[in-house]
DNA sequence: ACTTAGATTTCGCCG
DNA sequence: CGGCGAAGTCTAAGT
């Protein structure tokens, strides 16, 4: 990974164009190819970079970045220099990440009761011509039950379950199908519109799936 | 801004949990709070992040990054420091940009024949109740036409159209009032959707909007 | 403070 | 390789 720290002056020309005007930066530079131009401030997102695969020209106080393939374009010139140092970091293993939706939906699957009373799984990632149903159910009447997970679910994901019925509901032996939206946080707005179709929503805890917390009950029981 | 190169682990802990496993990686502290940890490959992308506001307690070989409201947590453990060096930047002047979906829309309301035959604009941003319409026009039969503009067009734009549409049609003045996406990319599950919909689908291009490009006629005239 | 919509979204999976 | 959906999305703007 090379570290330039450098008075510069950034342009970007590609899906759109943006200007950097000459001022102080870090320009990172990863060995796969990666560069970004950063600030120090503005957080997280660099003010200007390219992803690999590039082609990246040095020559004297200049820097052209090009993607492999497209016009995709990033000037840096540079006026001064103020550090400059490259370090061999090796290989460094991949982020390994809990509690994201596949997760939630392979705990709902394991334990379908949480979405609705005597549920019992039919199929993950039920296919359907517009895309796939994260959970399919049956209840104890053996009517079908779609539900559709989410980390948070926002009026899209209601939008995008009633889409699904639609689909669903065309086989005549599914017509009855309902609809059930799973989430860990469930916006007002979208437990009002869900529930304005018939919809039913339910709040999950991961730590309650897990069992590693019991489920609240009823708060003045 | 501060850049340490060191052989760390990571932690996160907040709306999940993540583990970046003990290697040779670029920690990079800009001086509004922001904390990236950054490996030699994966673009863009810090492999583990804070965003401001944050505190950061910093010990003996460790780094304890806290969200200032809430209970996100980076574990830094430290093991071996390649480099840390600071270096002072000042302010760097934000990014100009040109050519997003606000300039597109921009250029449209100027031309709006480009959305449809003899089309004139009423009105940029016109209100409803769940938001705003981003061109309203009429026709050469006075008819009324509600544009949504997008850059890249998918299927969440249809629907959010569509419940203008909705919306808009209730007025009995308005109740024939047809919808048009215009976009520099349709995607082809958006088009379908807005077809069956009823709702037309036009790709512009930014350069010939600015007349620096002359339309593509028919291929085979 | 909270919500909504855009982004050079990026990223990963699956066809 | 393209299309589609998720993301610790992030970020800016509006209410």
């Amino acid at each position: 990974m090379r570290l330039i720290v450098a008075r510069c002056e950034v342009r970007y020309t590609g899906r759109l164009n943006a200007v950097l005007p000459n001022a102080l930066r870090l320009i990172m530079i990863k060995s796969d190819g990666s560069v970004m131009v950063h600030a120090d401030t503005g957080g997280y997102k660099p003010q200007n970079w390219m992803t690999p695969p590039t082609v990246i020209e040095e020559s004297e106080g200049r820097m052209v970045v090009r993607k492999l393939k497209g016009d995709d374009r990033l000037d840096i010139e540079i006026s001064e220099i103020v550090s400059d140092v490259t370090h061999d970091m090796g290989e460094a293993a991949a982020l390994e990440k809990d509690g994201v939706e596949r997760d939630l939906q392979e705990l709902l699957a394991e334990q379908p009761h949480w979405c609705g009373e005597g549920l019992r799984l039919v199929r993950r990632e039920w296919p359907t011509d517009i895309g796939p149903v994260d959970l399919m159910c049956r209840d104890a009447d053996d009517e079908w039950i779609a539900v559709e997970v989410k980390r948070v679910a926002t009026i899209e994901a209601v939008e995008q379950l009633t889409r699904y019925l639609e689909r669903i509901r065309q086989d005549p032996a599914m017509g009855a199908c309902r609809g059930v939206l799973a989430a860990q946080t469930i916006k007002p707005q979208a437990r009002t519109l869900a529930e304005s179709r018939g919809i039913a929503c339910v709040e999950v805890d991961l730590a309650v799936l897990r069992g590693e917390r019991e489920p609240e009950l009823t708060l003045f029981a």
